[in-house]
DNA sequence: CATGAATGAGCCTTCATTCAT
DNA sequence: AATGAATGAAGGCTCATTCAT
């Protein structure tokens, strides 16, 4: 299942045009997201111009300031998308799984799945928490809910044991590192085999689930 | 100790001029290299732009290019400097010590240092290797220099145990990230306690190296 | 008369600001062409400066790359514009004149005055030639077009004879360069009378037409 | 016989430089401008870079500019130098030669050749013509030469006939600048033959001379 | 709600020229 | 005579954003 970001509602109507032009602002917002996670994914934060963002989706480049307040907003609205996408389906993985060791394998392959098909969007999130203190707090707010979620899957399964946080915190950072460089390609020019990588993911997040 | 970056020559006779007009190309190049370095760790790379950077160094803007192709070169340059300062530093120490856990202890301390010091050179390489080829070409060549140099500092200390190069890169994105991490406060942006985290990261490389 | 290159539409409605800040997208090309016309003529392809031009237009330096893919580009237009008039001209003359002598006497002055008043764009035309090559193809095509109108007037005139191309070819070459020369003043600066030379001319197009 | 531009003088001693470092101005200056016609040929004008051309005749920049004031002033030179070797070549054929058709077509034979060898350096000097004053009244000074070249050479044939000197100068121009339609390739990319043509300018040749 | 023409600050880069050695 | 490091004015082009319609 090739994993979506975000879904755009179809026309009512056929018409000549691309996209129809007005609709109700939820779904022109939508339709702007969805596009802009695309090209941010295809051709970078910078790459991404935001007149040929709009066109894209079908509309005027007023039309983009009108629902949002810069093109960095669209980026976050974007990211966001993602993360939720992300951590739904981690949740609905643990949900499903009893064993500790299958849920550590769905929720490897998923992610690297996930960063993979996205890395362009992730690594546009990454340049703008680099360059902009927005960027910053919004990506730690994206953490805390991460940290928060990933507490309450364990705790769910196990009350008594008490992990660290900061160990939590750690798994992330190394999951998400690694999942990167996995997507950007970076394992296989440094002559590196992704499956035992992946391997190391998994026995590091049974380990912290069982 | 401040952990410096580059070392810029002194002009050898005192003069009334903020610079000397002539020098060598190697110190002016060193200048220049120091200079971007300080600046790209503190505006980041979009944020340089290379005429203020030529001046900051005593130089107009002709000079700049006169020693670097363009702006991604210097930032390449410095970076270089730094990675290389890094790995110098930490190969002394484990030269210097015998005591795995007083290697990791202080491997962990440096780098941590260090990227605290230079969270913004790093934060600047990292925006150009989401959006440049040649960029992402210079830091995969980085890491294989790293990921031989870890290999080659384990094997002389034990020769028989094999960890396969996987466990390695492993460790080493673990290491990198939570330190950007800690250096960028995102930790206690998360309540998370520093100590402790640091913690973990000298037990992962005591592991590693023991 | 004087032979003028492009017409500029007025704005409909009298407003304060000296230009109107919208209009149609045809309005502002013409306006930006007309006034590259002029900056070209009066110094040169390099002493035109694409931010000055666009503003010399009534417009910012952005407007004008919304209009045109390079500062050569508009050079290309400004020129196809006047070879274009240049050529509806002689075909005028043409169609109005029976008598070749007469066709021939209005023909050359004409070109004549055409050379003297753009005299400045054409030489920018030649350096762009000179210098790049799409100007050069462009140069070229404009030559086809002008080789393909005389055949066709001649054509029209006298269907037996049947003067090689090559002679078309060198006629142009003639006329156009010696009335360069006159509106260059070449020739007043070599001592010699334009008048005369404005005769030989005269001859030679009349011969090849009659 | 490739037509030659400047003789420059061979280095007494052999050595590893590419070329000597010291040596009389007068030789310094023919190295200088031997490069020059060379790279203007290459490049264009605005294509040639004056550093550069110093490197390339193994000099520094500041010692061209001891040699010359300024770049066009070399470009002036190595035109001047090509204008006397192409006339000095026409006065030699017509001093060795009798019959006014065999004159005419080793002439036009020559120009052909000189003007396709040196068909960027022309370019650079028409460039320089249509935007520097200099370069005007200079390239007039050389116009003036030439045509009193001409009516010398006609003189010396024939005293009787007086043909006025303006068709001189529509020979001349027109045979230069079909020369260079030829030269650049203007011709083939119109789909016309260069023999006819060059057959054409030699009749127009003969006819002014015989 | 949507349009799209217009904005303009900003940035990188070039290259002819100078001058202290 | 030659060097070559340094200069700095200049200019082409981009793109996020605005606002009148």
């Amino acid at each position: 299942m090739r994993p979506g970001l975000v879904t755009v509602p179809r026309p009512a109507a056929l018409s000549l045009r691309p996209r129809p032009r007005r609709g109700t602002p939820r779904d022109t917002r939508a339709r702007l997201v969805a596009i802009a996670a695309a090209e941010f994914n295809r051709v970078g934060y910078h790459g991404t111009d935001s007149n040929r963002l709009a066109r894209a989706a079908g509309y005027a480049p007023g039309t983009f300031y009108k629902h949002f307040p810069d093109k960095r907003a669209v980026l976050l609205a974007a990211y966001e998308a993602w993360v939720t996408a992300e951590w739904d389906a981690i949740a609905r993985l643990v949900r499903e799984n009893t064993r500790p060791s299958k849920v550590a394998t769905s929720i490897v392959d998923m992610v690297v799945a996930l960063h993979r098909r996205w890395r362009g969007l992730r690594a546009s999130l990454r340049v703008l928490v680099a360059e902009d203190a927005t960027g910053r707090t919004f990506y730690r707010r994206q953490r805390r809910r991460q940290l928060a979620l990933i507490a309450a899957l364990r705790s769910a399964r196990d009350r008594t044991r008490l992990r660290p946080r900061e160990d939590d915190a750690v798994l992330l950072y190394t999951l998400e590192r690694v999942c990167d460089a996995i997507a950007e390609g970076e394992l296989r020019d440094l002559g590196l085999a992704v499956e035992p990588t992946i391997g190391v993911l998994r026995a590091l997040v049974e380990r912290s689930i069982g």
